[in-house]
DNA sequence: ATAATCATGTTAACAGTGTCAACATAGGAT
DNA sequence: ATCCTATGTTGACACTGTTAACATGATTAT
């Protein structure tokens, strides 16, 4: 039993990523998952200031984890550049449903993302791999022109998923246009996708 | 100095309503609406089974005056309809950015608005709004590819608010693509949804 | 090797939270 | 006039983030 636990703060991270994922970041708290690494409850504030930052930590994983999947789909060597952005956003939206808690604590206003600049680059980083395949799609695009319909996808993609996710009209008993609509898209999103981004 | 309260019900909601959209549901505790009404800590639970049942009326309010914003929007005479379409996107648009943390409650995962009836029809009905003047603009169209437009349409503009409302990359000192495309966005609402709704 | 430094751990405490049980009051119905 | 019920209060519980004061042990300088 050694008083050092030598490898803390990526314990406490990854605790609290699955701890996020599990039950939302509102319903976490920092005694539970020092508790976890078997630490007294004030031990995390030796690595994180207060408990935003170790959220911030974990929202920033969240942005570099999308942007490795989105960077998979649009590495997929046989598929066309139409494709492989279909297939980005495709990838997007099931990430934002699967990862539903995080993908949520990633958008949360909880965390003032110009307070983590680490956590900004991520989220920066993301984008970035949209405007590639965007560029690569639309050749001789003017930059602002590219830059728009980045955010226009990402504003489209995003949306989606914020209402699939959060809405969940869908879901309910009660028989509604927009619970509906929203059955209809999420048994095919790719061919919402297709009509929506019409590429 | 009268014992009963007389109207606590609909105070409480009001400065929920008031405390919500300044500090952020998050920071709201029921414990100072209470003081606020001058009552005790304890007087909303013969109100509101739970924090959650009162945010959810908060929430159900927002949705409402939502609705109405954009029922003005599409009922002004004046306009055609492409542009009364215009006009609901950018109200839309101002009242996710203006009531900036209401919307955020109404989006939020805090409250299942499964288990609240009435705050599903609210949001449902801010949805028939889209669907009215949508239906006027492609007339012919199948109920079927109807919904499928609004939820493409709906998922735009909400995805926009949320791009702009939190990520507000281009609020940052830092200098990037992704803030500096979003600052061309918000600085032009209109004319990107013009060029994204390509009405 | 010994001593000093410093990162990292612990304990105790504070103010604040949602919520519940038990009790108090007042106004309307019988 | 009496009872019932809606609505209020007090006190308490278990939980939260956070800070201050103290303990430990590894690293570094002498």
């Amino acid at each position: 039993m050694k008083y050092h636990h030598g490898n803390l703060k990526e314990e406490l991270i990854s605790s609290a990523c699955i701890v996020c994922e599990a039950d939302g970041h509102d319903r976490m708290s920092l005694r539970s998952i020092a508790k976890e690494a078997k630490v007294s409850q004030t031990a995390p504030y030796r690595h994180f200031k207060t408990k935003e930052s170790l959220l911030a930590e974990v929202s920033s994983r969240g942005f570099i984890e999308l942007k490795e999947i989105l960077h998979n789909a649009n590495t997929k060597k046989t598929l066309s550049t139409r494709d492989k952005f279909l297939e980005m956003g495709q990838a997007y939206i099931e990430f934002g449903l699967s990862k539903r808690n995080t993908y949520d604590l990633m958008h949360s206003s909880v965390i003032d993302k110009t307070q983590f600049p680490e956590l900004l680059n991520s989220a920066v980083g993301t984008f970035e791999e949209l405007v590639y395949v965007l560029a690569e799609l639309n050749p001789g695009i003017s930059a602002k022109d590219l830059d728009i319909k980045c955010i226009h996808h990402w504003a489209l993609v995003h949306g989606l998923v914020g209402l699939l996710r959060n809405e969940n009209l869908d879901a309910s008993e009660i028989d509604t246009p927009a619970g509906n609509a929203m059955g209809l898209v999420r048994s095919d999103i790719k061919s919402f996708l297709i009509s929506a981004l019409e590429v």
